[in-house]
RNA sequence: GUCUCAGUAGCUCAGCUGGAUAGAGCAACAGCCUUCUAAGCUGUGGGUCGGGGGUUCGAAUCCCUCCUGGGACGCCA
């Protein structure tokens, strides 16, 4: 528990008492007491509506029971400067600030940790995201889907949940058809040959790589091959090439995984068939116009869905619910998948087969990564897998550079759609919120690499020196980081540090322009004011951290 | 048509488990560099929270309904 927690633990329990002593009410009817952040500081550290809450149960007006626990709450074990009430029946509170200066100190001995904490009790996550087709390259929305999941899985893990990030890749079933198929009608194109790409082939400037590839090291041996020697070989080379590229882009993005899982290695385990077995047995599955199907209306679909198609091959969804049993019995307390806005209607069946196979709906979480749209000279740009014309991951990090594109992308609640402006993204000036938070960092380096010359050291001792109102506000700030994480875990929304970032820099911009750190004639306020920069930056650093941005010291 | 997500300042968006006078950035306007990075700061203006009902001490938030927009509705993946 760090020291925001306590304190704000302190003034419950004080309040708890209170209203006990008060006689308001017996022990077993006190609700929860929540402590809010007034939006006006003039209404003191924190309120509570507890007031209002008692009112039914301790029948009488709001602001004679805010009265009654005021006279009767104990000051000194809360920490409290001063207490008073507010509006309809608000209690304020205004705290004794040395629970703050204590954070500097937190921050410093904790560095790289701090913002750890165990708010999710270890619970076992899976977080799968992006998982597109290894047929082309990542556009748009998987950047999206990326930047999402990659920092959710940050938030998670620093919240204290046991996380595991998988990609699924897509290895078997008609798309990869297509991808073996336009690959030969490339390679046949580069020998001079005239061969059409099939009707559902991919297009891509990599699909034409490709073949340019196979004919520099095999020159036209696969030409007069039998074609299903060809076939499977142009499919697996293919893939290979593609799945290569597209760990590679989002090593590049920095976005790990612990796990690439193929979808082929389900086919040949029974894993499928298992599954199929198990939705019979349930009762689940019926037999008409010669396919199987999933009776998922059961559990609330608008249709019910075919997993065995008339011509005897899988539909999709058919091995994808194998890989979910599969995902349940590696052991995940939860799963969290995050899909492509193309995807959302594919929710109900998915959840479908979750309960069909006897387990908890609640298993399963699906976070929408909804549509982006490309501004550029304020007009949309289109895209199109098929046209090959889509605005690839690589080359939006190429145009707007790597930490602009993290940014954007995390700095807006996943589930809704977004404008991403490019002419915004690509400017070096104040317009651009990225450079916003890592200014602040840069500013913080420079200072501490300043006051090495001056033999100025960082000092917690002397935190009690910090009572101007912008070290205050600083200090609160920083003092919210593990509780803003844990709840943007909590909430799946890693959007959500992403705003932090933003408050913590203004507010260290705002101490900066009003209170100089550096002071040779004042040794004791410029140590203790580096040690509250120095906690400043290592705050900043681990959110930026979270969200995939990097904390640059010079500018 | 059915399902689903959204509609908050000129623009892009925050807004927790319902709380006080609804916030931020950009844009506009007025100031601040002999002082640690002006990619910064300070201040001003700007709102029927899509409309209408309801729940309650209290609603941007919860419920109903309507309007508008996106998306999904395949034996494709």
């Amino acid at each position: 528990m760090n020291a925001v927690e306590q304190i704000q633990q302190k003034v419950k329990s004080a309040i708890h008492e209170a209203i006990l002593l008060a006689k308001l009410t017996e022990e077993e009817n006190i609700p929860a007491i929540m402590l809010e952040t007034p939006r006006n500081k003039e209404n003191g550290d924190y309120a509570t509506n507890i007031a209002m809450q008692l009112t039914k149960i301790a029948k009488k007006p709001p602001r004679a029971i805010a009265e009654a626990i005021v006279e009767h709450i104990d000051k000194e074990s809360g920490s409290i400067e001063s207490i008073d009430i507010a509006g309809p029946g608000f209690i304020n509170i205004t705290l004794k600030k040395d629970y703050l200066q204590e954070v500097v100190k937190t921050v410093l001995d904790q560095g790289a940790e701090y913002g750890r904490s165990n708010a999710g009790n270890g619970e076992k996550i899976q977080v799968e995201f992006v998982s597109a087709n290894p047929t082309g390259d990542l556009h748009l929305g998987h950047a999206r889907g990326a930047s999402v999941g990659d920092s959710l899985s940050n938030v998670l893990d620093f919240a204290g949940y046991d996380v595991h990030r998988e990609y699924y890749i897509n290895d078997a079933g008609s798309q990869i058809d297509n991808l073996a198929l336009s690959v030969e009608a490339r390679y046949f194109q580069a020998l001079g040959e005239n061969k059409e790409i099939p009707e559902d082939g991919y297009h891509g400037q990599d699909i034409i790589d490709i073949a340019g590839k196979l004919v520099e090291e095999f020159g036209d041996k696969y030409k007069n091959m039998p074609e299903k020697e060809r076939y499977e070989f142009f499919r697996d080379y293919g893939l290979k090439y593609e799945l290569e590229k597209l760990k590679t882009d989002l090593e590049n993005f920095r976005v790990p995984f612990d796990n690439w899982f193929s979808e082929s290695t389900l086919y040949g385990s029974g894993k499928i068939e298992n599954a199929m077995n198990k939705l019979r047995e349930n009762g689940h599955i019926f037999e008409e116009d010669g396919a199987t199907w999933f009776r998922s209306t059961t559990f609330g679909d608008d249709k019910d869905r075919v997993l065995i198609k008339k011509d005897g091959s899988f539909t999709y969804i058919t091995p994808d619910i194998a890989y979910h049993e599969d995902k349940i019995q590696r052991g995940f307390d939860k799963l969290i998948n995050i899909w492509g806005a193309d995807h959302h209607g594919y929710i109900p069946r998915m959840m479908a087969a979750i309960e069909a196979l006897g387990y908890e709906k609640d298993k399963l979480e699906v976070i929408v990564a909804q549509m982006v749209h490309l501004y550029k000279d304020g007009e949309r740009m289109m895209m199109s897998k098929r046209t090959g014309k889509a605005v690839t991951l690589r080359e939006l990090v190429e145009d707007v550079g790597l930490d602009a594109v993290r940014y954007f992308f995390v700095m807006r609640s996943g589930d809704t759609q977004m404008d991403f402006d490019l002419d915004l993204a690509v400017s070096e000036s104040n317009e651009n919120p990225v450079y916003y938070a890592q200014y602040a960092h840069a500013r913080i380096s420079s200072i501490l690499r300043q006051s090495k010359e001056l033999d100025l050291h960082p000092s917690a001792e002397n935190a009690a020196l910090l009572t101007a109102e912008r070290e205050i506000d600083l200090l609160k700030k920083i003092g919210d980081f593990p509780q803003v994480v844990a709840d943007a875990a909590r909430m799946r929304a890693p959007h959500r540090v992403a705003t932090y970032i933003q408050e913590l820099a203004a507010t260290f911009h705002s101490f900066y322009n009003a209170e100089k750190v550096l002071d040779p004639e004042n040794r004791e306020l410029s140590e203790a004011r580096l040690a509250l920069i120095t906690a400043t930056r290592t705050t900043i650093a681990n959110a930026l951290k979270l969200i995939g941005v990097s904390a640059p010291e010079k500018m």
